[in-house]
RNA sequence: GCCGUUGUGGCUUAGUCCGGUAUAGCGGCUGAUUCGUAAUCAGCAGGUCGAGGGUUCGAAUCCCUCCGACGGCUCCA
């Protein structure tokens, strides 16, 4: 709030004209006088918005201070728009300035002009030094005051319960469990419940993707938005491409929709409070935007506007989120761990009822298990954790109990007294890293609530207007997560003895050629065209140990050295980086179509795309 | 967001306690070498020591503020 105060003889005003924001008012209210006051020009500012009977207190005791000083009776309260840019909405003006001259007319003669109305005014300033006085007054946390979600509070308090439950359904107690030949569950339910933190070291990925070239910080972002090299956005682009497609082929719709939406649309506003999470948000214009965190909102207002039948159902819609944006805790963000904006696949589901929502539950579980296992990472390499309502556990336990069935091993469930989200049941598949802290990757999610916000409906075999249940699905977790599971599954399994390396699939560069000297580099290419991969080849005039060397560095799964011998015999001499084990190269002489057929294998369900950079490494900037 | 640690050429780093404008390797460039599986040799270039302010004759070094990174608290994909 801008206040300017001004000791005057006498002030008048006549209103002229209404504005569209005009307070309505009475005649005797159009006109008024007063002699020796002091003239409280006011504006009310938006950021008042957030700490109104602060700013009203404040501004009250500032008044009152000033009309002490210059030791009068009379203050006239004055509608001033032009001492701010940034002007709170008309309805709350009123409200401020007549709550004002409610409280200040219990010890003074107090007018007010009216709000929203061209004015004539004449003042008569006295001109000494107390005179005129100018104050800014803001809300004390308005800066940072942010908006927290009910869910975030509600979660807070809620109770909830942790047990594990073994494959038979049986629910364990964690205390009494024995975790002997279950480590990975045991980090995991450390990290989730009893919340120890041993480490004190950066998880490995941090240096591996830097070193591979594949993303780095962006000082000149925000913290958590990253850039990602060429070999980087190619890996990406591959896991984007591959979540898509499957999807697709399992039904789903791919759609586009905005990244930034109306922080006071209606329906948006009440979801947001079920979100447990916190948003950016911009001011455009009189806009307040907020940037999305998943793709909910836009496919939710896309279903309220559709025409669907019962005979449409389960419909499936997928969007690959680029980005979803959160702002997530400065303390909390770590290479590629955690972001503020990342990739996320996000798929919805809308089912007829809850059978067919348990059932498409079922299917997606099953689909996020192979979606992980293609990309690179099995059920050895995370630990699943089911969380439901106390009311849906008892109403589904056969199926729940099969999602431990189904993974053949014991899982992590957390079960809610009270729903406080907007599901009933939820898996994830959480990934535990080299240094024990856990993240989720693929998940599901049955929703109850935001059918009806979104009123969102489908006609059901009688022609009856219905509302459907949603399901949200992640199928592989965040692209970037998926990264950094990889990124540090290699680097756990290097602490083993076996070389580091990323699935062939989505190895930047499949093959390498090593030519031993320049007069093998027209036989090395001939080689390169005949493979079906990403091929590049090492043309820099180096020695061969130090291109061996360089090619172990980027993990490069295929390394075939050419010389005199190759070029007489016709085969290749490939060192295979997956069958080596440190300080042990694994080396066979094979044909060039044997190679390809090997490479085939392992990489032809999956998507693919070109090398990323130069086919000549002589040709290559570095990047870090 | 709060607390702690930290920030030196593109990368890794010496110097910081005890003030005197900076050390080395990798990488880059130039030249020599044409090489058979984890770093060939030599030379050259490259730094307003995270940013801003202060103390001082003088600051990478001491003080303050801000920014980034890492760890803890808390939380998710």
């Amino acid at each position: 709030m801008r206040l300017l105060l001004i000791h005057s003889d006498y002030i008048e005003y006549e209103t002229k004209k209404d504005t569209p924001i005009a307070e309505k008012i009475d005649e005797s209210f159009k006109k008024d006088r007063l002699e020796e006051a002091l003239t409280v020009f006011i504006a009310v500012e938006s950021v008042d918005e957030e700490g109104k009977d602060e700013v009203i207190k404040k501004s009250i005791e500032e008044i009152k201070k000033a009309v002490k000083q210059i030791n009068t009776n009379r203050i006239m309260l004055y509608p001033y728009a032009h001492l701010s840019s940034e002007l709170s909405s008309p309805k709350f003006a009123v409200d401020v300035l007549k709550e004002l001259e409610t409280i200040l007319s219990k010890d003074y003669e107090v007018a007010r002009a009216p709000f929203g109305w061209y004015k004539a005014f004449r003042i008569s300033c006295k001109g000494h030094p107390l005179s005129e006085l100018s104050k800014t007054i803001v809300p004390e946390k308005s800066e940072k005051d942010e908006i927290v979600s009910e869910a975030l509070k509600a979660e807070d308090v809620a109770q909830s319960y942790w047990k594990i439950m073994t494959p038979d359904g049986e629910l364990h107690d964690v205390e009494s469990f024995d975790f002997k030949n279950h480590k990975n569950l045991k980090k995991f339910v450390d990290y989730e419940i009893t919340k120890s933190r041993k480490v004190e070291e950066a998880p490995p990925h941090v240096e591996l993707m830097k070193r591979l070239e594949l993303a780095d910080y962006e000082p000149a972002s925000d913290s958590g938005n990253m850039r990602y090299y060429p070999k980087g956005r190619l890996i990406k682009s591959l896991l984007e491409t591959y979540v898509l497609e499957s999807s697709v082929e399992n039904g789903a719709m791919e759609v586009e929709t905005p990244l930034m939406y109306d922080m006071n649309h209606p329906t948006l506003k009440k979801y947001l409070d079920r979100f447990p999470a916190r948003q950016y948000s911009i001011e455009s214009d009189k806009r307040h935007l907020f940037l999305r965190f998943a793709a909910c909102f836009g496919q939710f207002l896309m279903n309220h506007d559709m025409t669907i039948s019962y005979k449409n159902l389960p419909m499936k819609m997928i969007e690959m989120t680029r980005y979803s944006f959160r702002r997530e805790q400065r303390g909390e963000l770590v290479g590629l761990r955690r972001l503020r904006a990342f990739t996320m696949p996000d798929m919805h589901t809308m089912c007829s009822d809850m059978d067919q929502a348990i059932e498409q539950f079922g299917d997606q579980y099953n689909t996020c298990i192979e979606t992980l296992d293609n990309i690179g990472l099995n059920i050895d390499d995370y630990e699943v954790a089911i969380r439901f309502t106390r009311d849906f556990y008892d109403q589904n336990r056969t199926f729940i109990n099969s999602l431990a069935e189904t993974v053949n091993k014991p899982v992590l469930v957390e079960m809610w007294d009270t729903r406080f989200f907007y599901f009933v049941l939820k898996f994830e598949f959480n990934f535990v890293d080299a240094i024990e802290k856990a993240s989720a990757l693929s998940t599901v999610q049955i929703d109850v609530e935001n059918s009806e916000r979104y009123d969102i409906k489908y006609t059901n075999t009688e022609g009856e207007l219905t509302r459907p249940i949603m399901l949200h699905c992640c199928p592989s977790g965040a692209i970037e997560r998926c990264i950094y599971a990889l990124l540090e599954k290699a680097s756990m399994d290097s602490e083993k003895g076996k070389p580091p390396m990323l699935p062939v699939w989505l190895s930047p560069t499949q093959v390498r050629i090593l030519p031993i000297s320049t007069r093998h580099l027209g036989y090395a290419e001939e080689v390169a065209e005949q493979l079906n991969a990403r091929v590049d080849i090492d043309d820099r005039e180096d020695s061969v140990g130090k291109k061996i060397r360089d090619a172990g560095r980027e993990w490069i799964p295929y390394v075939v050295v050419i010389g005199d011998k190759e070029v007489e015999s016709g085969n290749i001499n490939v060192t295979i980086r997956s069958e080596s084990q440190q300080n042990k190269p694994v080396k066979k002489e094979m044909s060039v179509n044997e190679l390809n057929k090997k490479i085939h294998e392992e990489t032809s369900s999956m998507p693919f795309r070109n090398l990323p950079l130069p086919k000549y490494v002589s040709q290559r900037p570095k990047f870090i």
